[in-house]
DNA sequence: CCTTGCGCTGGAGTGCACTCCAGCTCCTAG
DNA sequence: CTAGGAGCTGGAGTGCACTCCAGCGCAAGG
């Protein structure tokens, strides 16, 4: 049981709040983040124990996990700060920071809409695999030029083979 | 016109091939990214004109387009490689080839969910703002502490305001 | 002829987001 | 008392994926 000792803990830390470790369990940031994370402003409210160390309410995890959606979802660093911050100028007040969300989500279904289309791209090519296969085709085999010309126009081949010669 | 003069372009590439910038407005990859992955591995076989510039012909582009989205999905620029060279080992067929991009689609479709999850938790985090601005708050507002606790009890506050007292 | 513009090469530089480290304190177990 | 283990700090280091640059050649326009 590596769990602090209660007794240096005080009432606010008492039972709920969390260690670093636990936090970087739950979310899955390495410890050495959460800490980089807090020195570079994403995370601004840890609070400490009597000896110095790090503990995390719980409400603060929910936070984390938005942070973290931010950053996955291609938000820059800097721009989490921003919005954490909120301290000046547009971002000053909730509509600033409902704004910025909004347009955050507009790029994660922009993003979503490419992931798609992306998987999509790969999906075409695997399938052109398993036509190739399925035409008993493997790298080193001959292939009978008609069968290679129909393939060829279906577009199967791209970056398989160099282009029909001219 | 910019066109490079058709009197220097051989046979294969009359008419047909493209030129980096083309290919680089085509795809929306930087000129210099498109000659950085030729170096790295990634762009194998790109003709050139007698002069010596690169002329991609257009199955190159298709190509280029894969190339993209394996990229795009967050497979790293070695795996890339490990894929267009399959040059020996694991990737010397088509079979291996193929294994390759089914393991690169279930990390996209996991990439996906993910994605999904989160702009799930930016959406709530939208609402709850919503939420807040609908009960006529904003940052400097006093907020009357049984409104302010019946959101804490929403779960609507993480990061918004220190957590309650204790 | 000269100038302008595009492209070429090899190599150096950049930006981002961590990640690692030395040297320290504190607490607990043996 | 001693040793071990977790966490702390500030700062340096790393890895990846480009991005930029100097110095060059070729070709078309004036």
């Amino acid at each position: 049981m590596p769990r602090p000792s209660l007794a240096v803990m005080t009432a606010v830390t008492r039972e709920t709040s969390l260690g670093i470790r636990q936090v970087s369990e739950e979310t899955g940031l390495s410890i050495d983040t959460l800490r980089w994370y807090e020195r570079e402003g994403l995370l601004p409210l840890v609070e400490r124990s009597t000896d110095g160390r790090r503990r995390y309410p719980p409400g603060a995890l929910r936070f984390i996990r938005l942070v973290q959606a931010l950053r996955r979802t291609g938000m820059p660093v800097a721009d989490v700060r921003a919005f954490i911050e909120a301290g000046g100028g547009e971002l000053a007040n909730h509509a600033g920071r409902l704004a910025l969300l909004e347009r955050q989500c507009a790029a994660i279904e922009q993003r979503l809409a490419e992931l798609r289309d992306d998987l999509a791209v790969v999906q075409a090519k695997i399938g052109s695999y398993h036509h190739l296969i399925a035409h008993g085709l493997n790298c080193e085999d001959d292939v009978p030029e008609d069968v290679l010309d129909q393939l060829r126009d279906d577009g199967l081949l791209a970056g398989l083979l160099p282009p029909a010669p001219a």
